[in-house]
DNA sequence: AAACAATATATCATGATGTTATGAAAATTG
DNA sequence: CAATTTTCATAACATCATGATATATTGTTT
């Protein structure tokens, strides 16, 4: 018959506590269920484990080399014990987030970075896309969680959604930017500059063109489309080129100094920045808490964005 | 609660196996018991451990994790399991052996060597004692058995001895001796040569007395005692100078063509090299094995003793 | 849609393990 | 050396996991 593992467990913790008693204590269970766990044992392997009559309790040679098994598998289980606690703690794991470029690369990658040196067990695997394929991704099951600007009445019914941004776009451009310096901007100006468009199927190209049209630019020049955001801030930061991005992405970027966003009300999209996820499909530990840490960090993001907000004036 | 290595081991062979069912079989269980049992782990756990209503079964994070530790777990088990195989077949362990310096470092020793080579996971303690010392060591249990000439009935009740050569002791000498090249050989021949002692303690030490004085030789000159096997082989090897020493040794010697034994027949001491152990001990697997070992080549050796000594005539 | 394969569930029997109370034996102490 | 203490073994009972067989359910394949 095979041996039991817990049975190894126990001969080495009857060792190395020096004493059926103690070791029983170490096991959490009470004395005579050792004692009598390890006569049976006894019983069945056909040789004493330790020397008859004799207390202190001295373990057999045989005894010896099975406990040096238990001492592998006790290691063994306690990794498991602590695995799992990591996992269900939700520090430590998978979580598969998907998002648009734009955000992603400019807001949520900072958050990342921060989430990961608090939580370095936990793998995260990024992707992109825009809301169609990230609801189809998130229907598959290929990603736990996607990070999407959407208007709430477009979230298709097995998903779920949180807002966690309020969206406002803004005219950005280098912070070297002839209009920068103003005070005060006229559309005239604004109409002299040539254009960074966003991809051309995402979210942003649309609100590009609705801002502009809101603002009564409807002939504009495209000088540069396609690119991710870090092209796009090294041509805005090198030229006169103006886009449109989030005020959030702008706003991370201030510490560079590179780009700033002009002092003009655009109109605002029917979108908010939120989060998706499947409701049917259980959260992993890890991913919820990602979850919950972007929420965190798109409060406090909130809050030193209205705080800037109350400074600046935004006028149409 | 802590986690059954039993379990991990489960989620390892169920992943090992490709399936459920393959998995219960590989670990000689029915496919309804592991289904139950993983069912369970789940719910403890509080985690799915393969993803739901998928077929084939898919493993997750989590379960690759824990499954990891379940192999640790089962190669430490199976580690166990041989260890008490090969520790109850007398293959591996321990055997404490102690004997007379002459018949260990003469003639066990050479057993011992054969064995080590038929069974190197066995370990052999030996040590060197007489009658009284063996007796105590066997009694206080810091060895399993002894190799010691005794007289039957000198075998204290606890003990209990199995005869496995019967004593017969020769004087020898070195095979350039001159008295090795006659035929015949009369005691004024022998009288003049000096005598190798034994170690004043030893049996062999009044055997050489008593011997001597049956042929009746009293008056002996000793020109070296005390020495072991070694020594004294070489100072006999090397000098004119004669001892008695059981036929056995000098049987053993026989490929190294150093010494011979005269061809004068010595009292009979009333004792038997045989095997001594402790009744009341039960003897591990491993000394069961050396004994039946020791019996076997004994045997072997009291043959081809016989052979030789139907050529050989012994006289008076 | 049907057939097949794999897994889940139900039910009952059994065995290991848990508990407390208590007995026995070895070791220590006066 | 007897008495005490410490430590382990045993008894009796309850409980839970696990074993088996029979059968239902579900996912996949044709």
């Amino acid at each position: 018959m095979k041996i039991d593992p817990n049975h190894l467990q126990m001969l080495a913790a009857i060792i190395d506590s020096g004493g059926l008693s103690e070791g029983a204590a170490q096991l959490n269970k009470s004395q005579p269920s050792v004692s009598r766990s390890l006569a049976m044992l006894e019983k069945r392997l056909g040789s004493r484990l330790f020397e008859k009559g004799k207390r202190p309790l001295r373990p057999t040679e045989l005894c010896q080399t099975l406990a040096e098994q238990g001492r592998v598998i006790g290691a063994a289980s306690a990794a498991a014990q602590t695995a799992v606690e990591l996992y269900s703690g939700g520090k430590a794991g998978t979580a598969r987030i998907a998002g648009t470029p734009i955000f992603m690369d400019g807001v949520i990658s900072n958050m990342m970075a921060s989430f990961q040196s608090a939580f370095p067990e936990v793998a995260i695997h990024q992707t992109y896309g825009y809301l169609a394929d990230l609801s189809d991704q998130l229907s598959v099951g290929n990603i736990d969680l996607a990070i999407c600007p959407v208007s709430p009445e477009g979230v298709p019914p097995p998903l779920k959604f949180r807002p966690i941004l309020r969206g406002r776009n803004v005219i950005a451009c280098a912070s070297s930017h002839p209009l920068a310096r103003q005070s005060a901007v006229k559309l005239e100006d604004i109409a002299a500059y040539p254009w960074i468009a966003p991809p051309a199927g995402s979210p942003l190209y649309s609100d590009l063109k609705a801002a502009l049209d809101s603002i009564g630019i409807t002939d504009f020049r495209v000088s540069f489309t396609g690119g991710s955001l870090a092209s796009i801030l090294s041509v805005m930061a090198g030229s006169d080129a103006l886009t449109v991005l989030p005020y959030s992405v702008v706003f991370m970027q201030r510490a560079a100094k590179t780009i700033t966003a002009l002092p003009v009300r655009l109109e605002h999209p029917d979108r908010e920045l939120g989060l998706l996820w499947h409701e049917d499909r259980p959260m992993r530990p890890a991913v919820r808490r990602f979850q919950k840490f972007l929420e965190a960090e798109f409060k406090g993001l909130a809050d030193r964005i209205d705080e800037r907000g109350r400074e600046n004036v935004w006028r149409r």
